[in-house]
DNA sequence: GATCAAATCACCCATATGGGTAATGGACGG
DNA sequence: CCGTCCATTACCCATATGGGTGATTTGATC
């Protein structure tokens, strides 16, 4: 089924024990083999769209540019390499900053070996790994914030806010009449403490309201 | 410094011989109790709500209400209850879905036996844990969609539209008349298909433009 | 049976918004 | 040097929006 191949890994860390060991490790491990050691972004850069590996071991706090900006920069002309936050780094800032730059896998650097040579192998098979602590923060972002209590046609009402739909298209759509929406608009504002349709929209979708 | 506490487990499960397979696996595993087994949602309501179980593993696809209503239900009334689904569904909107109701873990059926014990203990030590193909999804939707190609300044005033900030306001802030507010924002309804603030301040939160 | 919240609808009014059109100057690349 | 993109500004106009006030009906709750 699966061809056994060799995935060519790179590393970007500044602490020079921790660097070593990890490169010791691919070295080390059959299936794996190092195609990079950095310590810094900009050297990065520059070897990694040379070598082209697979999967990057990218730290987050380097001197000079950081890991994230690093991995932004490189996901751009390596759109097949994959990424993985290893770092000591875990909050919400980093983490979502990651993601948003293109990394698929993050790891909390009290990983195991066998924990980051399993996050290659998965990320590199099309996969995404997260540390449990980490991950836990990711899918809480998808939990809605706050209930501000509105009430079933306000919700409906606020869906169509959201798509940009007018108080006529919108009373077509309920059967109800224009004045009606206007009401239950109002009354969305005040609950949502905005008086206008971006900032209810904005709320909406940053609180998964609809 | 970790008190091995006995995890008290549900499960809620249609088909006969998984359902039994995992409350084998619980039973008979140290530190694991079975704290109820159910073949529908609206079984697992009453029951799970009256044996308040540390975890739940939780099938999406049952006769009757699905799993993620059924995890959103018992979610609000045992907000400390972690829930894990369980399922051989893989869509975007069955995980979104499921994340939104409350779920913290997602596990595919070919999860192994270790797999979800130790789903489980994660989840309950406050951590999550997602199957790596399922939490590709989940760190995909954290990437930017396709840049619409908005010039720099069409980019400050978009943020600014989505605070709710009105042309003059807009204007103010930076220091350019209420007319070239305008004259950009006419630029960047043009460029994201859309003709009001709602719909371009959607597409600015759903792409994370802003 | 009284109370209350929710949903419905109406009217007035000032301002905001979206669409159309046109023009100017600067920067940048060919 | 010319074309193009960008930022800037202006003006007209029809419609949409937000705010204020008030009213009726219905169903649930007490």
């Amino acid at each position: 089924m699966e061809l056994p191949r060799i995935i060519s890994v790179a590393v970007v860390e500044d602490d020079h024990l921790a660097r070593e060991a990890i490169a010791a490790l691919i070295e080390g491990t059959e299936g794996f083999i190092l195609g990079g050691a950095f310590d810094n972004a900009e050297d990065a850069l520059r070897g990694i769209v040379d070598s082209e590996p697979d999967v990057v071991l990218m730290d987050i706090q380097l001197v000079g540019m950081d890991g994230i900006e690093c991995v932004r920069r490189l996901k751009e002309v390596l759109p097949h390499t994959d990424f993985i936050m290893l770092t000591v780094l875990d909050d919400e800032e980093s983490v979502f900053r990651s993601l948003s730059a293109g990394a698929t896998g993050y790891l909390q650097k009290d990983a195991s070996p066998e924990d980051v040579l399993h996050a290659i192998k998965e990320v590199h098979e099309g996969g995404s790994v997260i540390s449990p602590g980490i991950a836990r923060l990711v899918v809480g972002s998808f939990r809605p914030r706050s209930e501000p209590g509105l009430t079933d046609r306000e919700n409906e009402v606020l869906a169509r806010l959201c798509d940009g739909e007018n108080y006529r298209s919108i009373a077509e759509r309920l059967f109800i009449s224009a004045n009606t929406v206007k009401a239950h608009i109002k009354s969305i504002y005040a609950k949502l403490h905005v008086n206008t349709r971006a900032e209810a929209v904005k709320l909406a979708m940053r609180d998964r309201l609809v």
